[in-house]
DNA sequence: CAAATATACGTAGTCAGCTACATATATCAC
DNA sequence: GTGATATATGTAGCTGACTACGTATATTTG
């Protein structure tokens, strides 16, 4: 355990070693999706598993709902378009909004998708379920977060 | 809790959520660093702290060391270099080498750095000692992968 | 109801990592 | 000691998120 100079530094390599351990994750996500020879990207997931969910959605609501940036997501919602997943209308009400919803190819890949799901499901459960569950850990952390950040509890310490 | 779409969704989106808290802890990480007067950037802690703990390392066993990409690790360097933090030299054995090690310049600011790091460790420990630890539950995870990945594990429930 | 402000969407460019590929030098097998 | 293979470094370009900024439409305020 902890060989390395950067494990043995914990806490301050923290950033790195979530997004390191954030791009594996993805990566073999991409590989079961094409085990069962689904063309899907595991970045999509957010944006079609709203819309499957919530039928219609501006961008901005749309956005809000899975965490992005708005520009973050219109370019995710470009790719879906080409990959005809998705379609948009303007709101007749409010003309400024654009709503989106899941073409009937879409609904039909995401119907088919439910039992990857489910095996992603399982085997992420496998990894997760150790004596910390990495799940409620972010959980956790990111309500803590929300509380207060990051810098304002260095602050503390700084001004002792 | 677990209000919209996404969160419901659990471990589906697990990479994305790991992004996300990645990001957000470095870029409070960097006005931490500011909060400090030091021109320090996160990114810039795996090299530099391997540098200050192992002085003299060449490129390909910096990188096997922080766990990058060898590409990720020069372009890291070349900024490194111009900040005036580390040189390299030619390995006289082995000429295919390029030996790193830090400068006086270098030396000195991560020397300056200590109690700095302090203040993060005290934050990062005061935010991630919740009840599931984030950075036990991360080795637990990647000690897991290391064993079976994800894809292996996911092979088991699609198999049946 | 006109001006100020807020909201919705879009484009451009950044960032911190990556993969793929190229080249030079070492090492190994015979 | 030469040919095949492995290792060390480098360049180019990709990726999936972001911020900054601009424009158009709604909403609020005096």
């Amino acid at each position: 355990m902890e060989q390395n100079v950067i494990d043995a530094s914990g806490l301050l390599a923290i950033s790195t070693r979530l997004q390191r351990l954030s791009d594996q994750i993805r990566k073999d996500g991409l590989l079961i999706y094409k085990a069962f020879g689904i063309d899907f990207q595991p970045k999509w997931f957010p944006v079609l598993y709203t819309l499957y969910k919530k039928s219609t959605m501006s961008v901005v609501s749309l956005s809000d709902e899975i965490g992005y940036a708005h520009p973050s997501t219109i370019s995710l919602l470009k790719e879906l378009e080409k990959e005809k997943l998705i379609r948009s209308k303007k709101d007749k009400v409010d003309t400024r909004k654009r709503l989106i919803e899941l073409t009937e190819k879409g609904t039909t890949l995401l119907s088919a998708m439910e039992p990857v799901w489910e095996v992603i499901i399982k085997a992420t459960a496998d990894i997760t379920n150790t004596q910390n569950n990495l799940m409620k850990a972010i959980n956790e952390v990111e309500a803590g977060l929300k509380e207060k950040t990051f810098l304002q509890r260095a602050e503390v310490y700084i001004k002792k």
